[in-house]
DNA sequence: ACAAAAGTGTTCGTACTACACCCATGC
DNA sequence: GCATGGGTGTAGTACGAACACTTTTGT
């Protein structure tokens, strides 16, 4: 066996977490991005990221990144894909580990800070070229996001703690691009009894109110306990 | 901003890639793992992986190791998840991409080398302790393949190029640990008119013989741009 | 009263479930 | 001829798909 120094070539990479944060506004995905000031790609629209620490978990620095850039702690944060081509940064081997996080776009309050002079959210459909391989990574979270939603409540992460059936019926159709029917929708929904009725209803609007209602956790908790799954699906039948 | 020199820190990690080899065999799912022959984790059994190389693509690194450790090439390859906690190895910092991959078993010529004296398949139930923190890359990976055989045709990569119903059957309950029942999977399965009926049987059995098939992967491309949907159920319903 | 979205009930087709028996081969 | 798995048909049911009208509020 080669002896312990010879794996010292080895030790001169480093590694990033790049963060494709998902807001939902306006009945549109939206994607929050920072416009860089410095070399690569200076001016481009960049997903935030950052190098990890040498000791730092690297949840902790997908976490990290989005508190010192976003502001926001305790979101839905869950690990894509790593992307490692050799070319892919010019200060050397640098290979990132994306992440996506789900947040309410209420609560973020982007912070301008070191190479992000401008923080701003951005249609998913119209997002440009971006800095790096980023246009690709966020193809692969966004494909991510849309067979998730299918198979796990987290769509409600991205929407207020108050929401109407309508508010819901749109982000999956945002997200899936396609448009469901909205009785079929509503009736699905509402029999896995996984949304809380807050006994409110929407005020100021010029029509009837909508109700208005928030996920049940507890709730999801012990169905999954005995088995549940939660399932929505996408397409119309042939 | 800080002057190109500040990042120089930061490339001070390794990484490697980590494969879970996915066979089934004695109507068992396994998984080939190698016994190290040096420290750390001496004589722990652990997953056939290795640094990648500096100007090497993560995917081309995986299949790299399993060429080199199994003998195989083109087999199915897909990454999984990236394992970073900080004290996982002893040498420094170095994580680990972890990809699974599904061998069809015959195919498999184990070389004993470097490292690996020894290369084994383990059914997966019955593993023991791991070296590193690969147990945890199992399961994780385990995880994934059963989602994946239940909207993707892959289970096919595990069998031999002819199988029959029920091998495919087999192979599916081996997954997922249930019974699923045999009438209605073989209408379901072939419903889906994704399998070339090779006009051959079993030979020397002894019992009724069997008809063999293959899976039709031009079928499937030609379904897949109609817009089909592969999809398999595991439970029962309630 | 009108506009605008919320909300609801029923029919129809289809796909999953459950179940029991005959068939082809080796020994 | 018997043991062993291979192979099939059908009836019941539950769920998704499709569809049109009434309700509540603001202006």
């Amino acid at each position: 066996m080669p002896p312990r120094e010879s794996f010292n070539a080895y030790f001169k990479s480093a590694f990033t977490v790049d963060n494709v944060i998902f807001g939902f506004d306006e009945g549109k995905l939206k994607i929050l991005l920072i416009r860089r000031n410095e070399e690569p790609y200076d001016n481009y629209w960049a997903l935030p990221g950052y190098f990890v620490m040498q000791d730092e978990d690297l949840d902790a620095a997908a976490q990290r990144v989005l508190r010192e850039m976003v502001g926001l702690e305790n979101v839905y944060l869950e690990q894509v894909h790593t992307f490692g081509a050799p070319g892919r940064h010019d200060f050397g081997r640098v290979i990132t580990v994306a992440y996506y996080s789900l947040v309410k776009i209420a609560d973020v309050s982007p912070k301008a800070s070191g190479v992000a002079q401008e923080v701003m959210w951005h249609p998913v459909q119209d997002l440009g070229e971006l800095a790096f391989d980023h246009g690709e990574i966020v193809s692969v979270a966004l494909n991510r996001l849309k067979r998730s939603i299918r198979t796990r409540p987290i769509g409600f992460e991205l929407l207020p703690p108050a929401f109407t059936l309508t508010d819901l019926q749109h982000l999956y159709e945002a997200i899936w691009e396609t448009d469901l029917e909205k009785r079929n929708f509503r009736k699905k929904i509402l029999s896995m009894d996984l949304l809380k009725d807050l006994g409110r209803s929407q005020e100021g609007v010029a029509h009837r109110p909508a109700k208005l209602y928030s996920f049940d956790e507890d709730r999801y908790q012990a169905l999954m306990d005995e088995g549940f799954n939660f399932e929505l699906r996408e397409g119309k039948r042939k």
